[in-house]
DNA sequence: TAGAGGATTGAT
DNA sequence: TCAATCCTCTAC
């Protein structure tokens, strides 16, 4: 069953990035689908958290699709290298997203494999950068509708029951000061497709 | 309009 | 440990 709007449009972005842990992320790009579990997200609040690039209530050219309703793509480059895939979520006005740091390949590995350069599964998608080159996203996602055609989630029924979270620090944001201590990296205990160092 | 730096990765 | 690499933001 396709995510509908209402569950990105809640006023609380903690709970969504945990809630997403378990669901699949598809995209559709050159007409091949490629899917993935999400096994590590991390929730960025634009109005009270330092680490967010819409901190405290700017708005960008860059970042003004955080602003939107819920339920859109928001991506950008990071080092001049990297596309980085979000979600934005709660209603208009209020930058909430989410990162989705690493995803565990489901079907259509053959293209990700492909577009990674790899002849193995091993750490095709277990990175906020490396995941989007293996499922194709790039900048013109910016904006995209999660409930659309190009790039949707799904619930896996079941998944979410089972599945034991844990809450830690976010990776790469000591810029933040007190904020980097957060807890608000979110993934799933024991997956061996989390991110790693 | 120029300059600094980043929610990362992969090779050394 | 460090370079790659370019877009965005900020200050002049």
């Amino acid at each position: 069953m396709i995510i509908d709007k209402a569950f990105y449009l809640r006023n609380d972005v903690l709970q969504i990035g945990q809630e997403l842990l378990g669901t699949i992320l598809h995209t559709r790009v050159d007409n091949k689908i490629t899917s993935g579990i999400i096994v590590e997200t991390e929730a960025y609040c634009g109005s009270i958290d330092r680490a967010s690039h819409a901190y405290p209530g700017k708005l960008t050219n860059r970042n003004k699709i955080m602003f939107e309703a819920g339920g859109r793509a928001y991506i950008y480059l990071i080092y001049g290298i990297h596309y980085l895939f979000n979600i934005v979520t709660n209603k208009s006005d209020m930058a909430d997203a989410i990162l989705i740091r690493a995803v565990e390949p489901v079907s259509g590995v053959e293209t990700m494999m492909q577009r990674r350069g790899k002849n193995s599964m091993e750490r095709i998608t277990s990175g906020p950068g490396i995941l989007t080159e293996a499922m194709g996203i790039d900048k013109s996602f910016y904006g995209e509708d999660l409930t659309g055609n190009r790039v949707w989630l799904e619930y896996a029924p079941g998944n979410f029951e089972k599945i034991q979270i844990v809450k830690t620090t976010r990776i790469g944001v000591d810029y933040a000061g007190d904020d980097a201590k957060l807890p608000w990296r979110f993934y799933i205990k024991d997956n061996p497709w989390i991110s790693k160092p």
